[in-house]
DNA sequence: GCGCAGGGGGTCG
DNA sequence: CGACCCCCTGCG
């Protein structure tokens, strides 16, 4: 089923960091795990998607994963003109959309990413998705064998996801915490131990859909260091600045990545 | 090819 | 502010 989302990317989503688990079959083509089901899906032309689902699964699940109903155009056509490196990092940022991805699965999968790599990231989940058929619940870990959680090689922070897996489910009537405002589901999910500042607001961003939270990682505190006198304007942006750290963050390694590559001349 | 530093989308004490 | 578990990468 071909869908014009007027602004989507598949190769730069998938190389966003925010997601851990899709599958690259063939050039510009996914196969993407989420909420217990898979869907195959390919560019087939610049912000066009071919998706293999019918127009009821789209709707009922699917275009609230791509977050289909937020206008990204609006955004870039937001931002101030005179800000050129925000401009520019839009521009390169084409198509990136924030997924929303099950909270559980935000939840652990960013606890699993501190002080971690990319790669390592990726495989320490693909091992546990491997092990259970799919992504882990929250009760399923608890009730697994804590050898088998080591056995994932996630170091120290296993005894983390552990206790979150624990604190999700003890609190799971509110833990889903959709209709609390950022601040306060910031504030919950920091009551966790092994979630800071960083985790915690990416859990927000894309577990919870809150784009004015605004995660901080190492790569941000450069950009921010280097083009905002160490402060990102992020009250101008209530309404999307997480989408705009998005198009920094994949601006910035993307560019890094090119300078790293370029041969020696 | 293989061993060996170095460092990684942070957080805690 | 230093330590942190362990894998991935790059270099010898």
């Amino acid at each position: 089923m071909l869908l014009d989302l007027g602004f989507i990317d598949l190769d730069k989503i998938a190389e966003s960091g925010q997601c851990f688990r899709w599958e690259k079959t063939d050039d510009h083509e996914y196969i993407i795990p989420a909420c217990g089901k898979t869907l195959k899906v390919r560019q087939s032309a610049p912000d066009v998607i071919d998706a293999d689902c019918t127009i009821d699964e789209w709707h009922h699940g699917w275009a609230a994963y791509f977050d289909a109903y937020t206008d990204y155009r609006a955004i870039v056509a937001s931002i101030d003109p005179k800000d050129e490196y925000l401009t520019r990092a839009a521009e390169a940022a084409h198509g990136i959309r924030i997924l929303k991805q099950s909270l559980w699965e935000v939840i652990a999968s960013f606890i699993i990413s501190q002080n971690n790599n990319i790669p390592r990231i990726k495989t320490t989940i693909k091992r546990m998705c491997d092990t259970f058929g799919d992504f882990p619940s929250a009760s399923r870990l608890t009730l697994c064998d804590h050898s088998i959680v080591r056995s994932f090689g996630l170091g120290y922070r296993d005894t983390y996801l552990l206790d979150a897996a624990i604190r999700y489910l003890c609190d799971e009537p509110e833990s889903e915490h959709r209709s609390d405002s950022y601040a306060e589901a910031r504030a919950y999910y920091l009551t966790y131990k092994g979630i800071g500042e960083k985790v915690a607001d990416c859990i927000c961003l894309y577990g919870l859909g809150h784009k004015e939270a605004f995660p901080i990682d190492v790569w941000m505190k450069r950009i921010v260091g280097a083009h905002y006198k160490g402060r990102f304007p992020v009250e101008q942006y209530k309404r999307s600045a997480g989408v705009l750290q998005q198009f920094m963050f994949y601006y910035e390694r993307s560019s890094a990545g090119a300078e790293r590559d370029r041969q020696p001349a």
